[in-house]
RNA sequence: UGGGUCGGCAAGACGGUCGCGGCAGAAAUGACGAGGAACGUCCGGGCUCCAUAGAGCAAGACGGUGGCUAACAGCCACCCAGGGCAACCUGCGAGAUAGUGCAACAGAAAGUAAACCGCCGCGCAAGCGGUAAGGGUGAAACGGUGGUGUAAGAGACCACCAGCGGGGUGCGUGAGCAUCUCGGCUAUGUAAACCUCGUUUGGAGCAAGGUCAGACAGAAGGCGCAUAGAGCUGCUCGCUCUAGUCUUCGGGUAGACCGCUUGAGGGUGUCGGCAACGGCAUUCCUAGAUAGAUGACCGUCACCUGGAAACAGGGACAAAACCCGGCGUAUCAGCCGGCCCAUCCA
RNA sequence: GCCUCCAUAGCCCAAUGGCAGAGGCAGACGACUUAAAAUCGUCAAAGUGUGGGUUCGAGUCCCACUGGAGGCA
């Protein structure tokens, strides 16, 4: 789990990040960056559907989303917004292969946006 | 040993590193942190507000008997019916002489009367009369079998059996069971069709409800000012509140705290009861999030699969959102016990 | 949290408890046409979401599931 701070809260914030985002597509995840320099912290949220599977496989997806942004937040150097959208099928991958896919996706999304 | 049937247990264990949630603490830190179904939301309650939860009708739910319970559509025991060699299982299991409806097709006829082919009598014949044994139709045909009887037949009469109704005796709290006796010789099925009888249900739901803070802009229409509107789901009455109130469109806020987890609570012992369950004693406190807390990496042991071994792989279903009691449904691999049947041995 | 509705042929949909199922679009074949469209005719395609029950008989009535759609606060 992340830190109050470092979560996005409001479904506004969702919806601007969403928006306004650099979008980045993989085979089972979708990753949203807006650069925010203003802000005080980076911030991260997350959509998982009811398509991905039920409670138990949500839940699950979303903790394993979590612990890659964590490490992620550790390296990261620049201000933004993040949103992670799961698809389906996120729930029967591997953490290592989730990992990948989702550190893959978010360098190209940072150098997308470090483009604009 | 094999097959079956019923019930119960458990939901891998321990530890390390990096993190999360609320709680305690000044801090360091500490203990705690999803389930047997948390699920579906099919019932029943607690709690909160509406009147203190009221009356009648309507509408709904339930339906063998006795008990348990806060309550129930649940549970326990028993009765009856059906299935099974049996253990056991299944049953929305009141009422069809209160009334209404329906019973397609076939068939003469589908519920209270009648007669298609027959059979018998009369008649040359056409036909008329008697009859309901036999045939045929159908899911179902107005008791069954055997006899007496007759022109042929028929509960017309008789015996036994089945079934219905009235009465009695014994046992049982009761549903009922057993048995005796009397009566017309017989009355179809369907109430998960309307309905009748009995029991029972006021409405809304924690986004209930309350405290604090904060934001905005009003417009149109309906009904009313002493009978009108709302609370109050369909109607009538009754009660309360208000001079306004409701609807639509538009605009604004969606922050904090309480409710919020100690409860018809769990464990153990004992007593009462066939049991469900209840009494008493003692002991324990075990999630309270709000984009919503359990993840990642690793070690040891146990289980399963493959393998000679090293070792490799695997572990279901499914996650709280006010709280309980049930029901229903999902569940890999397991463990334990009662009972029944078959076979073998003694 | 509280409710409501739906499921029938590839698609849209009808049905009084009664021979198990109507119609339209789409499809196949034939006619018309030089050919095609349109039109006309013929044909095929379902066993009614799943599992039980009531009934002589169930798409229909009852119960439990499965999937889907929608509403209110």
């Amino acid at each position: 789990m992340l830190a109050r701070e470092n979560r996005l809260l409001s479904a506004d914030d969702f919806r601007s990040t969403m928006k306004q985002g650099r979008k980045v597509g993989s085979d089972h995840i979708v990753i949203y960056l807006k650069r925010d320099e203003a802000s005080p912290h980076a911030r991260f949220g997350f959509v998982v559907a009811k398509t991905v599977g039920g409670a138990v496989q949500r839940n699950l997806v979303k903790r394993r989303l979590r612990a890659m942004s964590r490490q992620a937040l550790q390296t990261l150097e620049i201000k933004a917004d993040v949103v992670v959208r799961a698809l389906p099928g996120a729930a029967s991958l591997e953490w290592s292969k989730l990992q990948s896919e989702f550190e893959s996706g978010f360098a190209a999304a940072i150098k997308k946006s470090a483009r604009a």
